[in-house]
DNA sequence: GCAGTTCTTACGGACCGCTGACGGATGCCG
DNA sequence: CGGCATCCGTCAGCGGTCCGTAAGAACTGC
């Protein structure tokens, strides 16, 4: 099959290796790109923008953590690390920095084409899954990544609790909840004075209800404590 | 239709050739400048930059293989090679000087057209993909590959850490970030003090901010981090 | 109308982020 | 090798925001 699965860059200083890994990863589809220090691996990217980079650690000049690191200050590039054997603490570190496998040399070129795969296909999922979650209701809108709220186009500017507080309503709605779950819940206390939900509310209310008075979003149940209704 | 799609540079000692190849080139849109020796060919080329060159390879003087060479040592420019039938192995040596294409003579005008209209085609879209790519946002302009960043035209000096936020907060925009994930993605430590995040984002700040006291790119959330907003 | 519950307001302290300054490390130039 | 500049991380002070609490008013259900 001549359709490649992706472009990776392999970085190694050992034209052996390279060449040895290259021709494994060609032969399971994969289009590749050879580069021997830290410095080229950094620009090569750049142009390239590989699916994934397979990184030796050791390397002259910039070395294998160092590129890590500046590859996760741009991108979310999957990473698989190589390893010499008994670099058991710059492995530690080199997972730290975010590498998504690592393999010990001296390794089977096939085994590190199938981490590579496995690799590609687990960060593949996971991106199509994290786009940041959008919600709505009635007039609102609120972007939890973003940490921001609008309501009927205008911004909102909660504080810290009140935002928690309102993500909490939104992915709760129609259940009723007492002060003292909200507590938990919300503020992560096991017990505390409840009074510090009941003045919370009213201020959230105070910003996302048209009439603070008689609130149709954050309902009161009567001896209970507080419910979300749509506000649609 | 008026409008030139490139400036292509014709080098070829027969008159008659060139101002058929002429005709047909600008026929197909482009904008042709003719010259008859490869030192012309070398000093139109410095003066006019064409987007491509057609180079015969008989040549007085400067030979065609030559004007290749000295163009490559320069210039990224695409090539096309004009060949007698049978200079097969002077044709051979033009592929690999960096010639991308070759038309054997005697050749029709509108094949060469054909050929030019090709090899710029694919020279751009190599070009688009190998340029490193470039953040932009409002008037902030960054080259990851070189290192460096402009703000209305004027170029920024940002120092390392500065550099590798900036890229980070552009790649990730609309995102709230704790400091402690700032330190973990950009410092790439997993514990430190926060407050250098703080003191580095406000010096970012200082340089990429119109007023740094009012930030409008990178907003402060209240009791959580920073998010890059746009500038827009 | 009474007791329990919720609403409202006010306030002081805790927390947080901003700022300016400093010392150490590093790299460059003489 | 020594001096200088740059960059970086830390820290303490300050000013502002936010939060939890308390206390009185308003309300609900009985």
């Amino acid at each position: 099959m001549g359709e490649t699965t992706g472009r990776v860059l392999v970085v190694d200083d050992d034209v052996t290796v390279r060449d040895v890994v290259r021709r494994y990863l060609e032969l399971a589809g994969y289009e590749v790109e050879l580069v021997g220090d830290g410095e080229s691996a950094l620009r090569r990217f750049a142009e390239r923008e590989p699916d994934l980079v397979v990184l030796d650690l050791m390397l002259p000049g910039v070395d294998g953590l160092e590129v890590c690191r500046r590859l996760r200050v741009r991108s979310a590039v999957p990473v698989v690390m190589l390893t010499a054997l008994g670099e058991e603490e710059d492995r530690i570190a080199g997972l730290q920095l975010g590498a998504d496998d690592y393999v010990t040399k001296p390794f089977s070129p096939r085994e590190l084409a199938l981490r590579v795969t496995s690799v590609l296909r687990r960060s593949r999922v996971a991106a199509a899954r994290s786009s940041s979650p959008m919600l709505t209701d009635g007039g609102l809108r609120v972007d939890v990544g973003a940490r921001s709220a609008w309501l009927d186009g205008r911004e909102l500017s909660l504080t810290t609790r009140e935002f928690d507080l309102l993500v909490f309503f939104l992915t709760n709605r129609g259940t009723a909840f007492s002060r003292t779950e909200l507590l938990s819940r919300v503020w992560g206390w096991e017990f505390g004075d409840q009074s510090t939900v009941t003045v919370h509310v009213r201020r959230l209310r105070e910003k996302v209800e048209t009439d603070s008075a008689r609130p149709v979003r954050i309902a009161t149940v009567w001896g209970v404590g507080y419910r979300y209704d749509g506000g649609a």
